[in-house]
DNA sequence: TGTACATCAGTGAACGCGCGTTCACTGATGTAC
DNA sequence: TGTACATCAGTGAACGCGCGTTCACTGATGTAC
C-alpha cells in the first residue's frame, strides 16, 4: 500500500523525488545544478542512492529534460483544447509554446539541453506529436495539402522555437517580446503556411 | 617589429592565441572544454597567464563566442555578395546561416552559448546587423513596408535560427535536413515576408 | 503464525580529477637620461 | 650609446571545491516453508 504521495523515500519513490527536485532546480537556474551530488543533497540522500534508479548522472538529466518537454506538450494540448476553430487551435499551440518559454525560461532551456544519453522512454505526450496533430487538422480542413505537412511542420516549429530562444535572451541578439511582437510573428507564420 | 604571425607568445599575442585555441576546441567539441585550465594547456602556457588578458574565464569564453558569431556574420556577408538580385541576396543570407550551423555545429553552438559576462566590444560585423541590412534592401525595393521591418527581421531570424537548431540535432525532436528541406523552409519564410 | 533468509534501498567514507583562481616570483622588454 | 629602472608578460606551485563514481556496509522489507 502506498501513502499516495512520496513523503519519505527511505521507502518511497526516490526516482520521482529526484526528477521533481531537478525540475525545481531547473525552474530556478536552468541547466546548472543538475548534477548527481547536488540533486542527491537536495533530497537529503547520499549520492550513491541515485545510482539505484539511474545508471548515470546523464540519464538522470535526460529524465528531467524529458519531463520538462512533456510539461510543455501538456500545456500546448491544454491551450488547444481551450479554444475552438481550426485556425485558433493551431495558433494556440504556438502561443502556448512561446508563453512557456517566456514564463519558464529555466524549464525551457532544460527541455532542450543536449544530453549524452537518450531518455529511457519516448516523450508522452511529445510536443512534436502535438504539433503534428494540429497540422493534420489543418490538412483535414483543406487548408494545406497533405504533401506539405512535413515542411509546414518543420517551418512552424522552427519559427516558434527560434523566436522563443530569441525572446528568451539566450541569444545575445535582441531581448524584447511584447504580446504584439508575438502576435505579428504568428501572423507571418500563418501567412507562410497558407502560401504553401 | 612583429614576426607577422603569432608564433611564440613568450612575447607575441597570447590573447589572440587563446581565442584561436578556443575556436579550434569549439569546432571539435562545442561548448565543452572552453575552460581556462584547458585552453591554457592547449597553448602551452600556465593558467595564470590567461588572466593577463582576460579578467575571468567567462570573459575568455565570451570572446570566443563573439568571434564565432563574427565568423558567421562574415560568411553571410560573403554569401550575399556572391549573388545578384534583391531576393537572391536575401535568401543567400538564410542559406549561409543554415549552412554554417550544419557544417560547423560546434562553432554554431558556441556562438550562441549563454555567457555570464558580455563581450568587451560589439560584434563587428554582427549577424543581426547583416540581416537588417538585407531587410532594408527589401524595403528599398518596395517589397515590404518600412513599418514591417522589425517584425520581418524577428520572423526571418527566428525561422532560420530555429531551423538551424532543429536540424543540428541539438533538440531531440528531428534530425534530418536535406537541401530540399532547407529550400522549402526558405520558400515558406519568403511567403510569410511577402504577406506582411 | 513464526522463523530463516534473500533482496532491496539506502548509508557513509573515500577516490581521483579538473576546475577557477590566488600567491609570490622572475626574466625579458621598453624607456629616461 | 650605455646604464638604471619601471613595467610588462610570463612561471610554477598551491588552495579549496564540487564533481561523478566506487567501495564495503547495514538495516528494513518481502517471501518460503
Amino acid at each position: 500500500m502506498e501513502t499516495v504521495k512520496a513523503k519519505k523515500y527511505h521507502h518511497g519513490n526516490l526516482e520521482e523525488a529526484l526528477v521533481l527536485a531537478g525540475l525545481r532546480e531547473a525552474q530556478a537556474s536552468g541547466t546548472r545544478n543538475l548534477g548527481v551530488t547536488h540533486l542527491a543533497k537536495s533530497v537529503s540522500v547520499s549520492p550513491m542512492a541515485v545510482y539505484r534508479h539511474f545508471s548515470s548522472g546523464e540519464s538522470l538529466k535526460a529524465a528531467i529534460s524529458q519531463n520538462a518537454r512533456e510539461n510543455l506538450a501538456h500545456r500546448m494540448q491544454a491551450a488547444a483544447l481551450a479554444v475552438s476553430g481550426t485556425r485558433n487551435r493551431f495558433r494556440a499551440l504556438g502561443e502556448a509554446y512561446i508563453h512557456f518559454a517566456l514564463t519558464e525560461p529555466g524549464l525551457f532551456s532544460v527541455a532542450f539541453v543536449a544530453c549524452d544519453v537518450p531518455p529511457a522512454r519516448e516523450d508522452d505526450p511529445s510536443a512534436w506529436g502535438v504539433l503534428q496533430a494540429g497540422i493534420q487538422e489543418l490538412c483535414d480542413d483543406g487548408l494545406i495539402a497533405q504533401s506539405a505537412t512535413e515542411s509546414v511542420a518543420a517551418f512552424a516549429w522552427s519559427s516558434v522555437h527560434g523566436f522563443a530562444m530569441l525572446a528568451n535572451g539566450l541569444d545575445p541578439v535582441r531581448p524584447q517580446a511584447t504580446p504584439e511582437d508575438i502576435s505579428k510573428l504568428l501572423d507571418l507564420v500563418w501567412d507562410g503556411i497558407l502560401g504553401a
